[in-house]
DNA sequence: TTGACAACATACATGCGTGTATGTATAGTG
DNA sequence: CACTATACATACACGCATGTATGTTGTCAA
């Protein structure tokens, strides 16, 4: 009688062990997204993260090489969805770009309130200091949030393609400054002092952002 | 014959030893900035500070009860400062609060960029985590922190009383927007990114901040 | 069924950082 | 001149985290 599933018809070498093996990482990267998050990554030993994921060090060091390819491991997985989120964005070629960046920034600020998992991703490496033994990651993770910048300055080279803007505005410029805008309130926001709240201030805080101080102003209705 | 100066009578049980004691302290202060601001607080031992000042381990732990003492003496010795800048400005009641407030940005900004020893103390502050043993300190600095905060908010209040400002501002809020945005570029600025250069660019992005993205632009010349 | 390999657990060696206890020299004090 | 306190240096004990080597078990393939 033939399996009704021929695993090695349709994968071969794919062992059910193997399925398996693929949650005992998952559950590694968890773990160590739990204590990292809450002790800080130097303040998180290997042990820790492997008792947590209900392992002993040694399934950890199966699956890593050490503790900052799992710091690694850890952004190279969260990072995707939010860039993947812009991208999707993107893909809409809307009348008034800066309007439509406004809105992303809000439902990006907004979803990150509700979402407790991607608030502690980003909350460990905001605050994680990319020296000693992370300092050789340091540049490729800056590379990645280049490419995100990147993305940005498209809304505002569609916005000064459409005479939206300034003549002498420069959307790398402008893509800056909004990007030091947000880590700024994502930092403050993360640092858990409570300063500010997402839900009552966020759409106020871009809302000003872009409006800017100047007396002179014309609201961008949201 | 009397001697030229008294030490006993004017200061007593001020002994010369203390004075090099003293220079003994500042040395280590000095050494572990230089060892946190490099390597990171949790990177940094005892003894490379000790050995970086020229003394050993029994002189750090004479003057400091441990490490997260002497990282919390350098907050303590270096945010006045910035503090005292704000307060000597805040002095001048001008007639434009928002452009005197611009201009302070820039210029803290432009001080920012012209000394390296303020730039590592905030790059340490600002990359640390307070996660672990410095966790207790978290709340300190924060308080700190939030009297900065009040400071600034001042000027967006002078601002309002003066009319210049539209009603339905919040000067805390207003507060909280520029807050973020200094905080964003000063971490980018000393992420070692390389992505902003206070010289050339510093003043335009205070500037394009302080005008907003609308359109309809009234700027605030400098 | 048996060898081989994957996927771990266990055990061991090592170094490093901390904290503390103790030693010591020097300056002031009565 | 003895005495004490300061300002360190030196020495020791301890735990802890890492890395690696080795052991063990289950699975698959032939």
């Amino acid at each position: 009688m033939l399996s009704i599933i021929n695993y090695s018809a349709t994968m071969p070498n794919m062992k059910r062990t193997k399925e398996e093996a693929q949650k005992t990482k998952d559950k590694i990267l968890a773990s160590a997204l739990d204590c990292f998050s809450t002790q800080g990554y130097f303040n998180s030993s290997l042990d820790e993260i492997a008792k947590k994921a209900s392992v002993t060090r040694g399934a950890v060091y199966w699956h890593f090489k050490n503790k900052t390819e799992i710091f690694d491991a850890l952004h190279t997985q969260l990072h995707e969805p939010f860039t993947q989120t812009i991208l999707e964005d993107l893909a809409h070629d809307e009348e008034q770009p800066i309007i439509q960046l406004k809105h992303l920034c809000i439902k990006l600020l907004e979803d990150l309130d509700v979402n407790n998992t991607k608030k502690r991703i980003m909350k460990l490496f905001f605050e994680c200091d990319y020296s000693g033994q992370l300092a050789p990651f340091k540049k490729q993770h800056q590379d990645k949030k280049l490419k995100s910048l990147k993305l940005f300055e498209q809304y505002f080279e569609r916005a000064k393609k459409r005479n939206q803007l300034h003549q002498h505005a420069d959307p790398q410029i402008l893509t800056l400054t909004l990007h030091c805008f947000l880590k700024g309130i994502l930092f403050e926001y993360l640092s858990g002092l409570e300063l500010i709240d997402i839900k009552s201030q966020g759409k106020e805080l871009i809302q000003q952002f872009f409006e800017g101080f100047n007396t002179c102003h014309n609201p961008i209705n949201l």
